[in-house]
DNA sequence: TTGTATGCGTTATCAC
DNA sequence: GTGATAACGCATACAA
């Protein structure tokens, strides 16, 4: 005769009831003064009390309607091979029926897996960013997966609080773009170290172990320094970001070498870091006028600033590109409105959230799939800014 | 002495054991054929076999360690006023040693509620949409909610599939800018049907029974036109967008009332619908030159097209504002940088996007809270594209 | 092929 | 003040 065991001592003699708590019985062992119900009462009286919790149709109420246990269901609308054709026409047919919506939040707490990414990025304002973020976007829905943002809006502290909101168990992967700011990165290892999958793209630090999505930064501004140096241009003045910025000095590099391979010296008053504010850039602008031997290009590593300086030269009745050549980087739309139409790089942004989007998701997806670093390929693109009739 | 139940028919006589099952002793009701186990053994056999599942610290781990119940913790975490400041403090101590975070997805399971918010959202290329974006998530975040996007791209069909992506109980609230294609809105009847908050902003449909956020629409036109009217401007061409949005109609209502206080007759010639591409831009410019009154005046509902407007006059040595004024509707950054900086309707998007935020949040929150829709003021800006001596 | 039980990590309810 | 456990809705190992 089977007996109640308790669940502690794994006695049965030592057990009695102790009363009916919620309608189930409940028992007590004197042996270790512990009480406990049993389950399977419990099971029962759910069953006949719940009518229907949040108002939508579970698996249960499919289960129910069908009459059939909540596993076949389940297989069933996952298209298990082991159900049979017939059953699975029955359930799939009550479960449109009755608009079955399976509840992602389960599913993901069972699974371990949201189907979401999350995206840190500095800013939406500017069309940068914001393209970068409409590919990952792109990609990612095409995979299937939700894309969660935030906004660093270039400050450090903004950025580390969203790694924290971000970082419930909510999200399968994040997507980096650090903030102007950030030069410290503790909060992406800790994160790193909690095992989920980070991908850095534009502005990335290799201070962190992750697959890095970059543009050209060198080679562009290669590129764009040896085209000012053809339309001959020797006095150029380069307006970098923040010197902490990977991107600063990869640009900077890459203007040193093409300076270099024309034989030009380099002068250090020529180089410039700007936190990108039309104040900072004017103030630049200005110093490099007032030189004993003035600039006769200005090469912007952004599309914003260089914009900024046409508009401010152009104030300054200072000819462009006849006087001052003027390049960028990037190939922002606002380069095609402003006069003269401005020369620049272009990274692609659009395709550089592309293939981040695409990196992460391979790697969630593929576990041991090899992440390494991927360099989206831009290209010059030549336009009034800078074409000048050489002085022969 | 207490006896195993059956949880079937309630009988204990006819309960017998049958055999062990995974380490737990099974019965067998006898009256019923039905198999069962008890309760607390599986949860005996489980604390003592799980290690750690997922390497995330949970409630129980911290349970364990410090030596009380998972109840105890979540109160002690939650701050609950019936725990002992002693354990609390031991508890969120232990909790910090483990680097203890809370399962979001679990919590949203019980509370139901992820305080996360989607949004739909034509596209992010332009500033435009991306800084009602911004918006947005500027005031969610502060909220402490998420912000999940997804991009139409101007398509119905993406439209469609977004929200159906989104509806899996994952977010708690839905804001919603319509495709230009969108002009049918079953797809977000079925969602309000079930219950959840929808706030739709900017591009909206009144048949959808939502809080909606407007930009001034008509008194925006209506300030427009007049201003166009009082430079002396007499045959204005208005360059609408597909005639089913709200916005077209809502704008072109504007010009009409503007043109009336000024006696100055409607010309249906005068009216365009375009769908913001450059050749249809360029195509309706051409018509109205070609008219025998051509028109000394465009306004364009957006912005993208006024500037269009204004390359494609520069290109036929058309003067603006002396031969054609140019006048746009938005303020986006390009109106700026174009030549003549372009006369334009302040629509304040980032605006948009926060009120909206603002209304959706306060419905959630607020279940009760009266949500009106709200008409965002903005303000007429005006530039060189309309600037021009009066021919008196 | 289908059903049963269990677990995911939390909150809430009730008992003590 | 604290403990036990049901419940949230689903997936899945195991039993039948």
């Amino acid at each position: 005769m089977p007996r109640v065991v308790c669940p502690r001592c794994e006695k049965a003699e030592t057990v009695q009831k102790s009363g009916i708590v919620r309608k189930k019985q409940r028992f007590y062992c004197k042996d270790c003064n512990y009480h406990f119900t049993i389950y399977h009462e419990s099971i029962k009286s759910r069953k006949k009390q719940k009518p229907n919790s949040g108002g939508q149709t579970s698996l249960l109420d499919i289960a129910k309607a069908v009459g059939v246990s909540v596993s076949t269901v389940s297989r069933a609308l996952n298209n298990h091979p082991d159900i049979s054709e017939k059953t699975k026409v029955a359930i799939k047919s009550i479960a449109k029926e009755l608009a079955y919506e399976p509840n992602a939040l389960a599913q993901s707490l069972v699974t371990r897996s949201t189907h979401t990414l999350g995206v840190i990025i500095p800013n939406l304002h500017t069309t940068f960013f914001a393209t970068m973020l409409s590919g990952i976007q792109h990609v990612s829905s095409q995979a299937g997966y939700r894309v969660v943002i935030c906004q660093s809006d270039d400050l450090h502290q903004t950025e580390v609080a969203n790694v924290q909101a971000l970082m419930n168990n909510m999200i399968d992967g994040l997507l980096f773009c650090h903030s102007l700011e950030t030069s410290t990165f503790d909060h992406i290892k800790i994160q790193l170290r909690r095992g989920i999958p980070i991908v850095q793209f534009y502005r990335v630090s290799l201070e962190v172990e992750t697959p890095c999505v970059f543009c050209e930064d060198e080679n562009g501004a290669i590129q764009v320094t040896e085209h000012l140096i053809e339309m001959g241009c020797r006095r150029i003045g380069i307006l970098l970001g923040p010197p902490h910025l990977m991107i600063s000095k990869k640009r900077l590099e890459g203007y040193y070498k093409a300076l270099n391979k024309f034989k030009i010296p380099l002068d250090p008053k020529l180089v410039a870091n700007v936190d990108f504010s039309t104040k900072s850039v004017h103030s630049s602008v200005d110093n490099w006028l007032h030189l004993d031997v003035p600039v006769d290009a200005v090469f912007s590593i952004s599309d914003k600033s260089a914009v900024q300086t046409i508009q401010y030269l152009k104030k300054l009745h200072i000819k462009v590109p006849d006087t001052v050549c003027v390049a960028g980087f990037g190939n922002e739309y606002t380069g095609e409105i402003i006069e003269p139409q401005l020369t620049t790089f272009d990274v692609r942004t659009g395709l550089i959230g592309e293939k981040t989007a695409k990196l992460l998701l391979n790697r969630i997806i593929d576990q041991n799939s090899t992440s390494e670093n991927v360099t989206v390929k831009g290209h010059l693109i030549v336009r009034d800014s800078s074409k000048r009739v050489q002085h022969l």
